[in-house]
Order: C-alpha cells, then sequence, then structure tokens
DNA sequence: GTGAAAGCGCTAACAC
DNA sequence: GTGTTAGCGCTTTCAC
C-alpha cells in the first residue's frame, strides 16, 4: 500500500541503490536508468519518507522557531523571514507558540533533543542563562529579538540601549524637556536596555527625570492607559512619552485622549516595534521599527552555518532599528 | 557520542527490549528492571531518538497548520487554541505561512506526503476543491476559517453568511436604511458568504442596495481607503458600511477621518475578526467576532479522531460568532 | 517478565 | 555505472 524506494526499484527494473542515487541527484548514473526511475516514481506517486531519510542521514534540515507570544506580528514577520532565507539554504521552518512558559518552551524543544528538527530560534525565551549555555553546548540554537544576559548564544537583536537612547533623541529634539517612561517590570533585557539608553539621552542633555516621570508595570497593554492616568494627574505632566512597546503607547494615546488630552498635540507619545496597527490608528502612532528582515536574515543564516559546522558562532549581532515620526508626537507646544 | 537504547540497555544491565519497554509504559516489567532503566536513562542523558520512533510506528503524533498570512493575529490565535487542544490528545502543533502561494503551501504539506506529520489543517488554502478532494482521499486534512465549495473535506468556519447578515441587521437597527458594502474581489468562499447574508438582511427589511454602494477590490488594507473616497464623494453617501475585514475597515475609518467624516458619528462603519487593533484604535472598531477557541478546539480534535480512526469525518461544522458593537457605528444621525 | 531478532524506509560504503 | 548489503534508532513479535 504504502509505496517505497524498493517499489521504485522494482517498477524501474533498477536497484534502491540507483533509486536514491537519483533522487539525490548522484551523477554516478546513466541517463536512462535516471529517465526510468523517474518514471517508476511519477507512475507510482512516489514520495520518500523522510523519517528513514533523515534517520539515515541525521540531519532533517528543518529549523524550530519558539514564538513567546503568538499576539505580536513582529515574530510573524520575523518567521515569514526566516522561511524565505531557509528555503534557500535547502532548510524549513517550523513554528511552535510557547506563551513565555518555561514548561512549554522545554517541551518545544524537546524536538531538539529528539532530533525531530536540526536547530532552534528562541525569541524572548524563559530559560535563564546557564540553562541557555548548557543546551549551547549539545545543540544548535540561537535567540532572536529577546538576548540574555550572560548567554554565550549567538544571538540577533536591535541595539536597544542605542534604539531607546534615540527615541528619546526624537522627542528632545521636537522641544520636550519633560519626558516620560513608561516600561515594564520584568527582567527583559531589551526592555532595560531601552530605558538605560532613553536617560542616557536625558542626561547628555542635561534633563533631569523626576521619579512621577516613570511608569512600570506588567507586560499588559493597559498599562499604558493607567501609566497615562499617572501622568496626566500630575501638576506638571510630562509633554512627551516613550513606551517601551506599541501596544503599552496606543493604550496610553487611547487613554490620554479620553482624558481630553490628544497625542500628537496635547502630548507626544513614541512606542516601539511599529506593529500593524501603529499606521492604522489615529493618530497614527511614532515608533522605532526593528529591522525584521534584517534580524531574520542574519540569525537564520548563522545558525544554519552552525547546523552545518564543527566551529560555532556564538557572536552577538545587532541590525539597524528606526525611529519613525508620525502623528503621535510633535514639536513642543508652548503654551 | 550519542546515547541510544543500547546503550541505556547496556548501563542498566538489561536487554533493548526492556528499555523501550520502560519507556513506552508498558506494564510487563518488574518494577526492580524499571527502576534501573530510569537510573541508566539520566545518568546517561539519554533523550529517544523520534526519527527511529516514529519510523517504527509510523506516526508522529504531529499536526501541521498551514497560516497564509503572517499578519493576521487571529490565525495566530487559533493555533494556540489548537496547540493547547492537541496537548491534550498527545500530539503537537507545528505552523508554517504560505503566503497564499500554492507553491509554498505544496512544499509544506510535503510534510505530509514524507510522513513527517501525521495530519494537517489548512486556513485559507489555495487549492481548489477536485485537488483537496485527492488529498483528503490518502492523507488526514481538515480546513479551518475557510471552506471551499465542493471539497468533501473536514471543514470548520464560522457561519459566515448569517455573520454578514447579523452585521447588516445590527446597522439596520441603528435606524441605518442606506448601507455601503466593501468586499474583495477573490473566489474566497466567507468574503462571498458574508456578501450574500448582508444582502438578504437588506432584502428582509426591504432596503434597495444600489450598485455604487457596493465596493470590491483586492484584499488589501488601502482598499478600504479607496472604497471610503468612493462612497464620500457620492451625492448621497451610505450612512453606515460593512467591511469584511477589520484590516479594510480600520483604513476606511480613518480615511473617512481625514476626509472629516468621523465613524461613529457621521457614519458607521461594522468590520470582521475583532482583530487586537479593533480595541486600540479611536474610534474602537465594532465587528464580528470569530469563536476562536471553539473553532480551534473542534478542528484540532475532530482531525486527531481521525488520525486515529479507519471512519473519517468529512463534515462542515459551523461556530459561534458575535457582533461586537463598539465606538465606530451609532444610531443613525439624522440630519 | 525478558531477550533475540526482524524490520520500519532510507542512504552510502563497498564490491564489481 | 550499478547492485548488494549494512545499519541509522527504534518497537514489537515470538520464543523462552
Amino acid at each position: 500500500m504504502n509505496v517505497t524506494v524498493k517499489d521504485v526499484a522494482r517498477e524501474a527494473g533498477v536497484s534502491v541503490a540507483t533509486v536514491s542515487r537519483v533522487l539525490n541527484g548522484s551523477d554516478a548514473v546513466t541517463e536512462k536508468s535516471a529517465q526510468r526511475v523517474r518514471e517508476a516514481v511519477v507512475k507510482l506517486g512516489y514520495s520518500p519518507n523522510f523519517l528513514g531519510r533523515n534517520l539515515r542521514k541525521r540531519a532533517t534540515n528543518v529549523i524550530l522557531v519558539i514564538i513567546p507570544n503568538a499576539d505580536h506580528s513582529l515574530y510573524m514577520k520575523i518567521c515569514a523571514g526566516m522561511q524565505a532565507c531557509a528555503l534557500r539554504y535547502g532548510y524549513d521552518i517550523i513554528t511552535a507558540v510557547s506563551n513565555a512558559a518555561t514548561a512549554v518552551e522545554t517541551r518545544h524543544l524537546n524536538m531538539l533533543f529528539n532530533k525531530t528538527v536540526d536547530g532552534a530560534v528562541l525569541m524572548g525565551t524563559s530559560f535563564d542563562a546557564g540553562t541557555l549555555n548548557r543546551l549551547a553546548e549539545e545543540y544548535d540554537i540561537a535567540l532572536c529579538c529577546e538576548g540574555v544576559t550572560g548567554a554565550d548564544v549567538l544571538t540577533v537583536t536591535v541595539d536597544d540601549e542605542r534604539a531607546g537612547y534615540d527615541a528619546a533623541d526624537a522627542l528632545i529634539k521636537l522641544g520636550h524637556r519633560r519626558l516620560g517612561f513608561i516600561g515594564v517590570e520584568s527582567n527583559a533585557l531589551s526592555a532595560s536596555l531601552r530605558e538605560e539608553g532613553f536617560l542616557r539621552a536625558l542626561g547628555d542633555h542635561g534633563i533631569e527625570l523626576p521619579e512621577e516621570y516613570i511608569y512600570r508595570d506588567t507586560y499588559d497593554a493597559v498599562n499604558g492607559a493607567k501609566a497615562m492616568e499617572r501622568f496626566l494627574a500630575l501638576a506638571e505632566p510630562p509633554t512627551a512619552v516613550f513606551a517601551v512597546s506599541d501596544l503599552i503607547a496606543l493604550s496610553a494615546v487611547r487613554r490620554a485622549a479620553e482624558l481630553g488630552c490628544m497625542a500628537g498635540k496635547d502630548i507626544s507619545v513614541i512606542g516601539f516595534d511599529d506593529i500593524d496597527a501603529c499606521s492604522l490608528t489615529t493618530p497614527s502612532l511614532s515608533t522605532v521599527a526593528q529591522n525584521c528582515s534584517e534580524m531574520s536574515e542574519v540569525v537564520c543564516r548563522k545558525l544554519i552555518e552552525n547546523i552545518k559546522s564543527e566551529r560555532k558562532d556564538r557572536g552577538y549581532y545587532t541590525v539597524e532599528h528606526r525611529v519613525m515620526m508620525r502623528e503621535s508626537t510633535g514639536v513642543l507646544n508652548k503654551k
């Protein structure tokens, strides 16, 4: 019932070795035999069983990408980019969502342990540096979007510190001196780097940051609204705000509007990531865009190189970011 | 270097058969042997090679989900739901993006042909009914979100006709009699069903639909803007508009605002899908939500049942939808 | 209860 | 250039 190389060999009147040679593009075969094999393949509707092939070759040419969060369009964009890149190297990408839960992430990594995939890209992993280093000892893994302090693992991200700096700088260039910051209470490296960069920019411009201008909470859109409420209740609210994620920024913009304060006019708000919604809302959201295509390209190529080679590249690479000014930011409105 | 059952057997002082029995939970083994095997597994850090196991078992317990479009949060939500459901049955979900391109979709389906996965869910496939029927003859596949006319394949969607009806009905209940429709020029079954339902609602209320109140273009957000321009240029523009997708609706809302026409006040707009952006924009977008969790649950469970059984369920199932009224719709503003 | 051995489908070394 | 055969790692009959 299930057609195998044997069947094809019999049909074509050759040996299984010849069939395998034709299928794998080995040139050591006469055109006549090759032709006969190809015909038999078509006639029998043969499709090679990759379990057998992979078992023998000890490779699957498949890379696993673990996504922490199904709601974030950034991750899907990067996956699409990696897929395009992998294809050129003869690899396939499969993705799985971890919901940032260690248990789920571990379950997915089983595919690495049980040889179902050749390598894995972790986007915002929940593992600590020690675990990652142990993993990297035995398997080909890479971090993307989100690095981990102390992890000696191939990593590709934007330069978050620099990006935070640039976001603040863009606001300052618009004349703002009272800058608010909405961050997240987590050990996410990217968020704290963005905060560091933000603070450095303020320092460079001799701007002080009062305690009340900083708001940190869980990574949840609704906290943009909460932060904005707090800011606007101050005697002297900030005139511009940087949020470490677009979702938070959008929620802040919305709450501000409800409180009679229009983003872009009465207050400036800039987010991070450039998710699709940024350009769909009114006002459209200024943000810092990550270069997804470059990020996916770099991480995918380097991981495949690692898989194929004995020498393992464990470098930390950064890709470009770009400040995108839209309608939610404007020059300081001197009253 | 790579530890196998053999190594575990030697370490535990038993045969490979016993090791396998312990690993697979067969009861025909003494607790003493089992204990020794478990210890050896831990000591050697053994992890079974699934290529060998799957080859032997002729099953992988993995389901492939093909997503047409990486930008649509709906698909990711459904994937997450399917993952949760699959887990309960001991299956894993892997996803791949096709960009609605037949070539890519075919490439992904190779995983089905080469036995890398046990079944596949297609969300908005680019295959025609004939191809799907032939596929379903030999493999376990299911359609989700988007059916195909004439495809005798397990399918789970919302009742798009009814949903289109309900969207129109909601607008009519707000007092609107001049209803516009923004559709897509494609053979997507869901879109045409939504249109049918929309028209039926109008018919039921004795409302005529002038030709100029219908706009159809490619499935692209920017067409919401184009449609709105056309509508607002009419001597008597529609007072309410139904768009078959949220992205299109959001773009329409935005363009309307630019033309001085505020959604929710001057014109009502309702979309479809309830993507995340709906509640983040101002005004928030009214829409028709699909019951993602039910959809993913049903399709996943029934597909797994098909995989496990000889009897194949090829039914067409529909799940609930819900009209969500937000700020972009309002009662007819009589001037 | 346990072990020996066959075999899942494939590739590649080796012999001709 | 082609065929024979071993073996990738695993499960599972079949003896014992």
